[in-house]
DNA sequence: GCGCGACAGATTGTATACATGTTGTGCGCA
DNA sequence: TGCGCACAACATGTATACAATCTGTCGCGC
């Protein structure tokens, strides 16, 4: 079997660190589903390295909160039960808005031009409608906006928290119908109003913006955990009930 | 050199479980200094394991914040520089509170028992005058209520911040004075209706002690950082001077 | 005398072999 | 036929040997 080639440009790194980084591609893609158990032979096989630094990547993996350890059962993928649901929405304001607000007041022109170019990129997966390129960007984004807040304290929930962001939101950028894509479209340009308002050093308005980027996403999930009833009325068009 | 004994009960645990409690134990402890090197070899030779599973560690420490990881440049333990006392501050008050409102909300009988067997063994420490434990008990008891909060996306913030703000409260704790014991006594009473208000299920109750204790915790420390001037008149008592 | 480059020691990174523990299977027995 | 125990196959945990990288020092040349 051939290695699975890291699909991003990342040229020459070490072997771990391509196994890392594709390692967190994947579990984000959820090219490899949550819950999935991670076979240290078998990875170590897949990326050319024994299992000694593998081991030390599923660690690493661990304590970013990419998959769960437990001792003699191996890693596995961290799961996304309802449970945590829960957990998640009511979390992801408060560090997403505080994370805004910290960008705004800390960021260096040298991130600005990151984020915009990753922006960029983001926003020529929407154009080629690749659902998980635009997860993955998306991803890279706010991870972006973690960076500028520079905050070592808040930064490991909202890394957490993208996490499972990211895995919810294959669901959305997979979306099909003119509504999700208009939501899309709606999306990037919060982005782009994101990156104005933390060059412009303006605490409130990155912090608005970034509530009001939470609360199309948040809405778009819950669509779809709580998916679109069949009509009552067979011939009306089933996008009325989803209005609701 | 004999093997360090870990101080706690921790009866018979694998010798790696030894070691990565131990670590945490003495890096919270600052029995070894932020920003002091880990040497591998030193390690495994004193917990008695080989590189392989203290690597292991190394990388779990890692990832939990204990310590910093540098390629080809080993481990060390995280620094604790003034950049970063901004973000602890800014950052701290937020996160308890969430947290004291979350455990009032979901904490189970199991865990009230815990907590005030934590709070005992704090309340021994106090009375015995050993700063060490008091701060590692105070850090179980907090960290056992963000176990209550039972939110995954919260907690890994909570753990950093527990972390660091241990490390600072080795000072705190090992105040001499009178105004520092008062203090030291506030805080554990402030712990018992902490206990009170989260068993009673009320989280606005348990968010204001929270603050409160959190408001204390802030005072010593920054009397620590910025200490008493030395009295423009050398015959007056430093107490009134530290008053301002 | 100062700076630069090569070497030596030390430290980290990796691979492989082996030990330990877990899990599934099949046989025997009630 | 159903339960339970033993064993085998497999996966994880650990140790040791070796390779690669970094760091400090010495010596040479400018």
């Amino acid at each position: 079997m051939p290695h699975h080639s890291a699909s991003q440009s990342a040229a020459s790194s070490s072997p771990k660190q391509t196994c890392l980084d594709d390692l967190r591609q994947r579990i984000l893609a959820m090219d490899i589903a949550p819950g999935a158990d991670l076979d240290e032979t078998a990875l170590s096989a897949h990326y050319g390295v024994s299992r000694t630094p593998l081991r030390e990547v599923l660690q690493r993996l661990g304590g970013e909160g990419y998959v769960t350890l437990s001792e003699n059962r191996g890693a596995k993928v961290a799961s996304m039960d309802l449970a945590q649901m829960r957990s998640f929405f009511q979390t992801a304001p408060m560090v997403y808005a505080s994370t805004a607000r910290l960008a705004a007041e800390n960021r260096s022109p040298g991130q600005i031009a990151i984020l915009k170019e990753v922006q960029s990129s983001f926003a020529t997966a929407v154009a080629s409608t690749d659902a998980a390129e635009m997860a993955l960007h998306n991803h890279r984004f706010h991870a972006e906006i973690g960076e500028m807040a520079g905050n070592a304290y808040l930064s490991p929930s909202l890394r957490r928290l993208l996490i499972d962001h990211t895995r919810l939101g294959q669901m959305f950028y997979r979306a099909e119908d003119e509504t999700d894509r208009t939501a899309i479209a709606t999306a990037s340009a919060q982005h782009d109003q994101m990156i104005d308002a933390i060059e412009g050093q303006d605490p409130a308005r990155a912090v608005t913006i970034t509530l009001a980027h939470w609360d199309l996403s948040r809405d778009r999930i819950e669509r779809f955990v709580r998916p679109a009833p069949l009509p009552l009325d067979p011939t009306e068009p089933q996008e009325a009930a989803n209005a609701l």
